[in-house]
This record gives C-alpha cells, structure tokens and sequence, in this order.
DNA sequence: CGCTACATTGAATCGAGTCAACACGCGTGG
DNA sequence: CCACGCGTGTTGACTCGATTCAATGTAGCG
C-alpha cells in the first residue's frame, strides 16, 4: 500500500482512460491527492457492502467485479482492463460497494479520492457526460448477458465468454501474429459463465477437439475466435 | 394515439415521478411540447433496436421491459409503473433501444420530446442528479439479477418475483385489507423469472398447496409475502 | 356457440450440477 | 535433491431440476 509519484498527466493509459477529457491542470490537480498501490494475483481492492473511498483507476493488470451468490457461488460481473475505472457506479450513487474486486494477476492500481474526482465531475461536463454514457453502456451490457444467462446452454455462453476475454484483453498495440492466450483459473471462467468448473474443463476439452483453443497448463489460446464467436450467437 | 391536453404541473403521478424536481416552469414549457397516448394490453410502445424519440412517463396502466433471447424466448428485464420513465437510457447514450416496452395492462403513457427533456437535464442539476442515481439503481439491480439467474433455482426465483410484483404493483394508497393481486399471464411471469411457463405453473402449484397464493383465473393472490420472501433467500 | 388463446397436467428427455477419485504441478521443508 | 502436501485441473458416474412435447381442459370473445 505504498503511494508513489505517478502523474496522470504522464499515464500511460491516460489516453484509454476516461481521463483524456480532464485538461493539464486537472490531472495535476488528481495527481497531487491520488494514491497508488500494487495487488498481487488474488488480493482483494474492495468487498462487497462496504463504502467506497475514491475511483480507482487500472494502471496495469486484470481485475475481476464479482458478486457472491447463493451457497457461496460468485458470479463475475464485469472484467477490468488498464485505464478502467471501478467503482465509479457506488461513488455517483452514494451507496455501498455492490460487488467486490479481486485482482486476478499481479496489478497496479490509482485511487482518486472521492472528494477530488465528484469535484472534477462538477466541473467537466465532458467527463461528466462521459460517466454517464460509461454506465448506461454497463447497465445494457448487464441487462444482455441477463438474457443471455436465461436461455443460452453453457456452451454457447463459454464461446461467448473465450471471445470476450480475448476482446477485452487482447494487446491490439502489436501486430498479433501469435494467437491471443489468456491464463486463468477454470474456476473463475466457471465465474464468468455462470456454470460450475468441471463443465467448464469439459466443454473446454470439446473445444480444444474441434481446434478452437488449445490450452498449455492454466494457459488458453484462443484459436479461432470467429468459430467461437459464431457458436455463442448458435440460437440467435 | 391521440393527443390530450394533460398539464404536468396538476398530474396525479408527478409527486411520484422524477419530475417533482422540476419547478413550474419547467413544467409548464413540458406540457406544452409532450405527447399523450393509450395502449391496450398488449400493444407496444417501442420496439428493441429502433431509435428513441423521447422520454415516456407513465400515467397508468402496467408495462414491461423485455429483451427476446436465444430462439425466441424472451426475458423481461423490468417491470414499469405508473410515475416510472422508459427509454432514458437510450436517449442518454444516444443508442437504440436496447428492449422492448409492452402494456400489460390497458396504459397511458406521456411522451416528452428528446429535445426537451435534454434540455431540462441541462438546465436542472437535481433532476440530471436523479437519473444518474437512477441509473445507477438499475445497473445494481440487473448486476444483482444477474447472480440471481445465475445460482437460484428456479422455485427461489418465482418467489421473489411474485414479492417484486406485489412490492411494484401494490397500492399502498389504501390501508390494504386485502391481500395484493395481480393478473399476469403464466408466459409473461415465466418471462420474468426466466423459465418456462409450464415450469411457473408447477411451482405456482405447490406454493398453492402450502396456502402461499391462491390464483383466481389469472389472478394471483399473494398470500403470504413474507414466507416467499423467506423462500427466495433460502441459500443465502 | 364455437373458436382461439391460454392454463394445466403428464411423461419422456436431457443438460448440467454434484460427488468422488485421481492426476498434475509447484513450493516447502526435511 | 527428493518427498510430501496442498491447490488446482481432469475425468467418470450418478442424480435431478427443468425443458420439451403432447394431450386435455378452460375461459373469454367475436
């Protein structure tokens, strides 16, 4: 939990961040109250029910926003990826956490306390406006994979799931001559799904079958995402 | 489809609406541009996919929000009452609907021009405040449907969707004697848990013997709230 | 009065969860 | 350096909740 002096106005996801609204003076203004601390694979930013201190930015990493469900199963409600923000929806409502979040691999992390970025909110319309749009586009994604949870089989919902991975973390700044690969747990993939884990190595196994992944350890590489793509959407 | 003159400022529903923060003025320059209109059950206000033309206020009548998933089946995704707004989150993002809006019920329905009702957002923090958080809710509430679909079986879900009906619905104007009822169609309830119908029916059954509702053609009575209640937390 | 839409019930089927056993990799300590 | 143990991955067998299909009943409406 240390705090070192990273300027936002030097960030290197400044520009995918929210943040590439907020002028130079702004950012200098954040950058001066903001803290910054690092969580290895596993540490937890924030549980579920408490109240949040700042928005966090995503400087390196991937974070998982679950919920724990009945009898102790959770549910991965959204991924996180560099120049993310989290908890931004329990800031601007003023309510507590309603999801926790875990790093999934070793990740570095900004928090902006919640004084400083309302104050910034009040006074840009731009990242106001942006916010907003932020959370109408959280709101149709959630109320999407709502129907989807409903009525699609697993398996569909698994290739849903591989291509999302891969388009929410796929490094497009290199020309991908090697196919995309993720490492993650089964059971956090049995998380994201909805689904227990051994479905999830079994309708797994059925893929690498077919060529559409191939896995090396906890490691999945996603062959062929446009397969995969077209069996998520099979009944659509 | 026809147009009445309905002043906002005297509506029955304002106290109840977000637009209580809106002074007279504002509402008055409302009055003037909106719309007015009834549906029969079963008709439907807008359909998924197409481009917001303005805000819906809901005078009367009962109305639901779906999506159609995998194969036909559809999920609805919200339940809309009098006093309630449709279609703000299409007209905040500027995208299309991301579902469909249906009487359930004989409605009427006001709608306010997209103009207009950026312009009140614009001018009037406290109610651009108020669909903020209002937004906000529902990201919580579908995020949290959304573990709900995910691990509750689905007699857990029935419960709690007839308490969310009776909580929604209920008048509490009227120091209620009588037990809350609701007609609904077993589709449409199966819509909302995210079942089948025959699968409602069923489960609808037992709750009948163990004298938690009593159904009367299609009406539903729920007896017994809190006892579902208690059902739909069972794994908790 | 009969037609159509909706409600209900039963039987068969299947997707997916659970449980249990086992394999594998990795880090620690002997 | 190897043995052990713990966490995770994998596989198989069994079970069961829930869907589907099919048949029948019922209510409301033109």
């Amino acid at each position: 939990m240390k705090t070192q002096f990273l300027e936002c106005e030097f960030c290197q996801v400044k520009g995918k961040s929210l943040f590439h609204f907020c002028p130079s003076h702004e950012l200098e203004e954040m950058s001066g109250s903001k803290g910054y601390n690092q969580y290895k694979a596993g540490q937890t930013l924030f549980h579920e029910g408490s109240m949040p201190m700042g928005l966090f930015c995503v400087n390196k990493g991937k974070i998982k926003l679950h919920k724990m469900g009945s009898d102790g199963k959770e549910q991965i409600v959204r991924l996180v990826k560099p120049g993310d923000f989290i908890g931004y929806r329990a800031l601007l409502s003023d309510t507590p956490y309603s999801a926790s979040a875990t790093a999934m691999e070793e990740s570095s992390v900004c928090l902006v306390p919640k004084t400083t970025f309302l104050g910034l909110l009040r006074k840009n319309d731009n990242l106001a406006d942006a916010m907003m749009k932020l959370i109408c586009r959280n709101l149709e994604e959630s109320e999407q994979k709502l129907t989807e949870m409903a009525y699609k089989p697993v398996r569909e919902r698994l290739a849903e799931a591989l291509v999302l991975l891969k388009t929410t973390y796929e490094d497009k700044s290199i020309p991908d001559a090697p196919p995309f690969s993720i490492a993650i747990s089964r059971e956090d993939l049995a998380s994201l799904v909805g689904t227990a884990k051994e479905t999830v190595i079994r309708i797994l196994g059925e893929f690498k079958d077919d060529h559409l992944v191939r896995t090396e350890g906890r490691k999945i590489f996603v062959l062929e995402p446009v397969k995969l793509e077209k069996i998520s959407k099979m009944y659509d």
